[in-house]
DNA sequence: GATGAATGAGGCTTCATTCAT
DNA sequence: TATGAATGAAGCCTCATTCAT
């Protein structure tokens, strides 16, 4: 990378990192423009050099932490081939993230859901592609005879997204995470759906860790 | 004074159905409360007769719809008794309503999540109550013996609510409802959760209904 | 005219002659729009309830001036028939009007070339009229035999406008109007193009006044 | 260094040529100074080793385009002492250039008078000397016994410079030059003055070309 | 109760200009 | 000379809310 690409990244960065802290601390539509600026510590000008305008900051922040995310599922889940572990280290890394990235997680629950545009023009491709990932395990876990075939994967993916998203906004809103632990949701989560998409035949069940 | 009559005469009623409206086409942060006035037929100050702000008068919506909910619901399960078919119920009622009450859905799906107002310092007493309903079939459950004991009724609770939310954010974004339908979330939904939430033992497993 | 519509028109006026007064002082890019609405005694918002932006409100003064100016000249130039005394009438009319309503005429000469708008979109309908009674004068006095029929009566109407608009430009810049008066302009003007468009027959030439 | 080489390193005049290109265009209050370098080919800072700000680069269009207009003036006039054949002559040159360099012509009409400081601070000096000429020949003209001696030559000079200024901005804006021809108007406007102009005696009329 | 004209705070954004390289 | 990333001042406009009628 030249010196050239790298500031202008460096900056960028900066401006990414900086949105993330103000928009987490103050709402997105509290916070000025200039908070994330003087944060940054550049001058409010410069943030109009690398995002069109606030809303696309915060998308931004959505694009640059989806592209993070897609690229760690893929390791979590590389070289596992069971659908049920497939799900429980999804699960799991889901909520690890959420508990490592607190803020970025506070903006993408709770402030990416007050800009229209996302909810509304949006297309949120890269977390189509995420749950795609999930879409496919239960399509594999079905292929496999595992996973009942009435099963409807779409439905299957946006009730699992919904499932985590909910608690990841009860456990963010919450803002001790006093009320449950991440990992007991994850399990939970985890188990649920396995148990809830499983044929009836109990032969299958033979890797459950879950204590019962 | 008849029933229609008295709606006519009521101003509230009128300001709120406008907002419903409104809301729903513009999103609340890009509707002015102008807009709600001339649909509601009234001048701009008449809403500040009703409503503190604008801001009220979304949560107004919110408790308005979630009373009905609430009762409704009531009706639905009365006489249930078997926590599987109470969840059965829950599901589907749900889902009717989304598609019974489909601008009031997308305004409390879409833009209760505008306010900063509801995600961060509103307390949504009605949403709890409804879930309410919800955590205690799990608990009912597992005083039964059915649902695994180490479910936390309150992380099922918020994972069920917010798969539902989900889907029905789903079907209220694709304007045609066209990807799946109602029904078969519900379904789907349902059978998972009561699946994913059952104990090992498969004798109880005999008042499934669901084709598999 | 109603109590109600009354105020409208006094509030729209007041707004219009405040922004005479501050845009011939300041200028139109220099001059705010809070400077306006204090001029006028009334919230910067009002202003925006009369005119859609800071342009439209340059443009309403030209359009307002011109309506008072299109009357006035019809009023001018009534009973007289001759196209010679009607150039003359218009043209110290014109003259007249720089002359009284200075501030008005400032921002019409100077300010509203400022706006691209008008400059390169908005059609001076008004203007047109205003020029075409010379037009028509032309016309008039080519059909009696006054003129030379080979004069253009659209090059005549910009070319007399033109010579009016550029003394009246450098009266109203030599903030003192000492380089000429505009009365020695109007009767230089008018005696100029008379005397510029008629035949070459000097028999015509009875009605001369002007002293030479 | 050929003439066309130099020009290709001339930057200076690589900067005016496209200021012109890109003032006629947006306008000088559109144009962005970066879009003037993008055109020329430089970076935005480098405008600013050869011109103070934009509106400097303004003026000097103006500054450079009169140099070129007075000197080619004198070439026209040279050698023709007759002040009727001098005014047919500079009315002629005059709509030649607008025609020959149109979009100089637009900036110079259009453009220039958008900047406040030519309006009302910056003192045209090379238009002076350009209009003098004008006046020069009128007071020629009265020392003939041709043109009338209550003919004040400055308002003269300004009245023929607004007629001309005003049908070339009419041309320029009429972006097709369909309404009237070039020509047409120089004609017109020289006959006008000429005639406009001169004593009352016949006698002197004898080399008038125009077809009347 | 009802009206709607009036209010006025507040912030996003542009773009001419600078200056370290 | 040349670059172009960075600066940061400055102001138009919106729209929720008020209050005199």
């Amino acid at each position: 990378m030249s010196e050239a690409s790298e500031r202008r990244t460096n900056k960028r960065s900066l401006i990414i990192e900086a949105a993330v802290e103000v928009f987490a601390e103050r709402g997105f539509h509290q916070a000025r423009v200039s908070d994330v600026a003087r944060r940054a510590g550049v001058a409010d000008g410069t943030i109009y050099l690398y995002f069109r305008n606030k809303e696309d900051l915060l998308l931004s922040i959505f694009e640059e932490k989806m592209d993070i995310l897609l690229a760690s599922l893929g390791e979590i889940l590389e070289g596992v081939h069971d659908p049920i572990e497939r799900i429980r280290r999804f699960t799991h890394f889901h909520f690890d993230q959420v508990r490592v990235n607190r803020l970025a997680a506070e903006v993408l629950q709770v402030e990416l859901r007050l800009s229209n545009k996302f909810m509304k023009e949006y297309r949120p491709e890269k977390l189509w592609s995420y749950l795609g990932v999930f879409g496919q395990i239960v399509r594999d876990g079905q292929a496999q005879g595992l996973f009942r075939p009435n099963i409807d994967p779409f439905i299957a993916m946006w009730s699992f997204f919904g499932a985590m998203d909910e608690l990841a906004m009860q456990w963010v809103l919450s803002k001790k995470g006093d009320r449950f632990s991440l990992d007991a949701a994850a399990v939970q989560v985890a188990e649920t759906f396995i148990r809830g998409m499983l044929v009836d035949d109990p032969a299958v069940k033979t890797k459950n860790e879950e204590v019962s």
